[in-house]
DNA sequence: GTAAAACCTTTGGGTCACACAAAGGTCAAG
DNA sequence: CTTGACCTTTGTGTGACCCAAAGGTTTTAC
């Protein structure tokens, strides 16, 4: 099957089967006629593998480390527990970061509900954001990202 | 004040400093001699009140706008206002789809913990992810981040 | 006095997982 | 035989910076 089959059978764009062939996730055969890439069952089953290591949060990269592996004859597992278990507190970091920018956009807008707009002079840009307290913030971590 | 004073008085870095300039949020002088960025007191505020929006979650191109507004001498609260409140949903989305993740995440780990590494043949890679249903997801969104 | 350290400048590339547009070749149907 | 639906590669954009390189300037130390 050719690039728009794959996608359409894996449900997902053909731009992102090119991105992972790109990326070295997928080996597709070459068309010896036309030159068109070429896929099989395995690969559909590949891509599979790699949506679903998608929703537990791997990057692409590591999926990658994660498929060499494999293709190696190299268990994969243990790279994959390490993984998960290293990157579930970095996820459950960036939640409580998320929720607390939440709670300030919320306080802003209930104190701001209150307050009249102004005119921007010399002193002030725009109280509202003016009245907020300066915070000391730390930063986020790479965290995975889901897809439509 | 140059770009590293500026950068410590307000807590960032150098980098950050010039990337503002860059994008057109700050509007150094230039010393004469040197074509040095020189930057007064009144920066110091304005890159402390990017910081505030920052902590609310706006982007730099919307404090670009924000700042545009008030430098033009209109008042940008109805903006920061709208656009505090269209980004918390999205904030809040955000949240449960990374709450959901980690739950993937850390059922996986449970479910694994008793299972045995494997090691890849003909039609498994890893069944660890390969024992993992495969789950219907939604996009994210674009969320404010945080900064160190 | 001068040399090294510590600044400053601009330019350009990297991050991440794709999306998208352009320019052109291929192919099945009408 | 032309249209339209595919396919190819290449390059650009996203967001908020970080970092390196190459070179000019200023400060500090000996």
């Amino acid at each position: 099957m050719k690039v728009s089959e794959l996608a359409r059978r894996a449900e997902v764009t053909a731009e992102t089967v090119r991105h992972y062939t790109r990326e070295g996730l997928l080996h597709p055969q070459r068309d010896p006629d036309n030159g068109y890439q070429l896929f099989d069952q395995a690969d559909l089953e590949r891509l599979r593998f790699i949506q679903r290591a998608r929703t537990l949060g791997f990057s692409v990269a590591e999926i990658g480390d994660i498929l060499a592996h494999a293709d190696q004859g190299d268990s994969p597992c243990p790279m994959v527990r390490d993984l998960l278990a290293s990157r579930l507190p970095q996820i459950r970091a960036r939640i409580r970061e998320l929720e607390a920018l939440a709670a300030r956009m919320e306080q802003a807008l209930d104190t701001w509900a209150e307050m009249p707009d102004g005119t921007p002079d010399g002193h002030s840009l725009c109280r509202l954001i003016e009245s907020f307290p300066q915070t000391i913030h730390s930063h986020c971590c790479q965290a995975g990202e889901e897809r439509k």
